[in-house]
DNA sequence: TTACTTAGTGTAAAAAATACACATTATATT
DNA sequence: AATATAATGTGTATTTTTTACACTAAGTAA
């Protein structure tokens, strides 16, 4: 305990919890390594922090070089730390969730071949992951389980217009059990964000549910109040 | 992003928000720092992490050479990594709070010429801080604040037997705001984790209040429960 | 005895959470 | 055209929780 200089100890990385929410499941975003150790695992995107990017700007660099996203908002949820979680060095992670809109559009495609590919996996089944990422995993659902019970995040899961049954499924989903539709409905609509659209489903072969969409001022209204008293 | 084996790119240190109340007041731990950068400045007890230590452990460690206080319960909080958070390199720093009970005995003496003192300092009558601790306490405060609300930790503050006006006392700094007593009263008991003792406060000058303790075997069923749903 | 200071208590009203079931509507099938 | 199907959409009563609000009781000091 004798140093002045802050000598490296250690090397940082960040590793990424992304949910997405696609034909009516729930599921993360994995890549399949191409690297020792690990090598062909499912494992979190995750990679070394940059020496010129704060935290936030390295783990948007790192999940768009690997799964070639970008524009996605993560929040930093827990550091972890284990001495012997990477098998080959002291790497502390820090690691980040983000909900994410799925559909179509948007491929995964690796920008480095660090990874061999990345996919959105159904959480219902899960590979066995490399690292400690299993327990990292657990952790950010733990997260947002809380989280959204407080907050309206949901909708950062569902297309820009969406039915309130999909509203309730993606709930049903992250905190793994039913609720009732009746009081679910009151409840999310008592948030004060949600706008009805004078539009309706299309191409389903039953009745066809009224969408809506998220009304963003009111949302971040909402949130600020959260986080102060 | 070639390299296979974790290169250290950062250093790795602890900073820790300690919450103690004595006397009435809230007031968190610092040190007086006796190296540069920052001498002689005021600083969240903190340091770099060891190569043997998990997180955690790192940060009982670093708490103690600094301070002389053991066996303190922390949480993790956050972790802090802008790129020039310190002026002579790359350190990346991860947060822990806690909230401890003062009282005389335990003497704060630093074990390490890393630190000049370390002394409890009233929360409104802060220094400047090195670094970006002023930072790093504010979002500790904040994290508290919302734990409070769903947690009854503010008993962890308080000595073993103590008075609701003196739980209302802690609860009212924290939260930077007065409650009624009788709602207060009703809610905290409501939690069920307080036993009235056969016992009066003692040493004061009107009439003096029933004393309570803290029963720990139902605060752990209480805080299991909060985790999950 | 009196003055002072803090302890200790209850209720009514409002708001939020919960439990619960059926008619409506669009489509697909015959 | 009629019917079957499957999901949509809606209301109320009950319980629980939160909020607002003011006085008496008890002990100490002068």
């Amino acid at each position: 305990m004798e140093e002045v200089l802050p000598v490296f100890n250690s090397a940082v990385s960040i590793d990424c919890v992304l949910f997405g929410f696609d034909g009516g499941e729930l599921k993360i975003l994995l890549i399949e390594r191409n690297e020792e150790p690990f090598k062909d695992w499912w494992a979190l995107p995750g990679y070394l922090i940059g020496d010129d990017e704060s935290l936030d700007q390295s783990a948007s660099r790192i999940l768009h070089e690997l799964t070639g996203l970008s524009d996605v908002y993560m929040e930093q949820y827990y550091a972890f730390g284990e001495v012997d979680r990477h098998p080959q060095g002291r790497v502390v992670t820090i690691a980040y969730y983000a909900m994410l809109r799925l559909g179509g559009d948007k491929a995964l495609r690796p920008l480095t071949n660090y990874a061999k590919k990345a996919q959105w996996i159904n959480i219902n089944e899960l590979p066995k992951l490399a690292f400690d990422h299993q327990h990292i995993y657990d952790k950010g659902l733990e997260k947002i389980k809380r989280r959204i019970k407080h907050l309206p995040i949901a909708f950062e899961l569902l297309p820009e217009k969406f039915t309130l049954t999909q509203v309730q499924n993606v709930y049903e989903l992250i905190l793994g059990k039913k609720l009732d539709k009746r009081n679910f409905r009151k409840k999310i609509l008592s948030f004060g964000v949600l706008k009805e659209l004078d539009e309706k489903q299309k191409g389903v072969s039953f009745r066809a549910a009224t969408l809506y969409k998220f009304d963003k001022r009111k949302y971040a209204k909402l949130y600020s109040k959260e986080i102060s008293f």
